[in-house]
DNA sequence: TTACGTGCAAAGGCTTTGCAGTCGG
DNA sequence: CCGACTGCAAAGCCTTTGCACGTAA
C-alpha cells in the first residue's frame, strides 16, 4: 500500500500523458518530472518536500508550476490531495489498491494508512439516514504511533536509571 | 445538539470565568463577549463570522484578541476547533451532549452533525491493531444536503418547462 | 500599582495570480 | 508559429506576533 510498483508508476505516468494529449496540452519536462516524483513517493509529501526532492533529483521546478501541475494531477484523478489540518496540504499517488484512511502520529508526524470498508458502508448509511447524498469521506485517527510509544517507554525505564 | 440551552450557555460562561480566576487572569469585557457569543452559536462559525456577530452585537473585538480568546477557550476545553479543509478554521461550543461528527454540504457549505458511537469503537479497534495509541478522531462526510438535493431536483422539473 | 490584555499594524506561512519570456506540437 | 507553459515576484488569505497604550484586580 505504501509505494507504487514500478509498473504501476509507469502506467500512471502514461495515463497522465494521455490525459494531457487528449486535451491538446503540452507534455513538458516539468510536468513529467513532477508526475514521476509523485508516482515514486512512498509517503504523503507536502509541496515543499516535493520541491526539495525534485531539486535533489536535478529537476528543479518553480513553485507556481509545481502547484499548477499538482492541481492537474488531482483533477485528473491520479493524485490525492489531503489536508490533515497542519496548515499545508499533502499529496499522495492514487494507488490501484483500495481506498484507505489515515492514522496520524501527533509525536513524529508519521502518516500510516489503513483500510476498512465497513467504515465507508457505515458512513454511507449514516448519510442516507439524513437524506444526505454521500460523495466522499475523510477519516483520520490522531494519536501516537507504535514507534513513538516505544520511545516513550524507553525514556521511562531505560533512560537515566533512578536512584 | 445544535444550539446550547440558555442554562448550558450560562454554565459554560461561568466555567470560563472560573478557569480565568484560577489562573489569576483578568476577566475582561472582550473575553466575556467572545465566550458569550460562542456559547450562543447554533452553528460552526469561522473567526470572520464571529467577528461580524460581535460587531453586530455592539461588542466589537480586535482580530488578535479574538484569536487569542478562542485559543484560550479551546485550550480550556470549552470550545472545539475544526479544520474542514476550507482554508480557515471553524469553532463550535462544546455541548454537554455526546461527541459527534459532521456531514458537509459541498453545495451550500452547511454543516450537519451526527452521532455514531459504533464509529469510534471501530476506529479505536483499528488503531489498536496497528499498535497505535488512539487519542481522537476526525470524521467528515462530504456530499449534498437534503435541501440542495431538493433544489437541484426542482431546477430539473420545475424550472423553465422544456419545449 | 502592576501584570496582563487589547488593538493596530506588520510579519508569517502557504497558495494563487499576473506577466514577460519560452517552448512544445 | 501560436497557444500554452514556466518562473519570478507580487498579491491573497488566514493567522500570529510586536509593541505602545489601557485596564482589571
Amino acid at each position: 500500500m505504501a509505494r507504487l510498483s514500478p509498473d504501476e508508476a509507469a502506467a500512471l505516468l502514461e495515463r497522465f500523458q494521455r490525459h494531457l494529449r487528449e486535451r491538446r496540452l503540452p507534455i513538458t519536462r516539468q510536468r513529467m518530472a513532477v508526475a514521476d516524483e509523485m508516482f515514486r513517493a512512498p509517503d504523503h509529501p507536502s509541496v515543499d518536500e516535493i520541491k526539495r526532492r525534485l531539486r535533489a533529483a536535478g529537476e528543479p521546478v518553480g513553485t507556481a508550476t509545481l502547484y499548477r501541475t499538482l492541481d492537474a494531477l488531482v483533477r485528473g484523478g491520479l493524485v490525492l490531495e489531503h489536508d490533515f489540518g497542519e496548515g499545508f496540504k499533502r499529496y499522495e499517488p492514487l494507488s490501484s489498491s483500495s481506498a484507505h484512511d489515515h492514522l496520524l502520529c501527533e509525536r513524529c508526524g508519521r502518516v500510516i494508512e489503513f483500510a476498512n470498508d465497513r467504515l465507508e458502508r457505515m458512513l454511507r448509511m449514516t448519510a442516507d439516514e439524513q437524506h444526505f447524498l454521500y460523495r466522499r469521506h475523510r477519516v483520520e485517527v490522531h494519536g501516537t504511533c507504535a514507534e513513538c510509544r516505544g520511545r516513550d517507554l524507553e525514556s521511562l525505564t531505560g533512560g537515566r536509571p533512578r536512584r
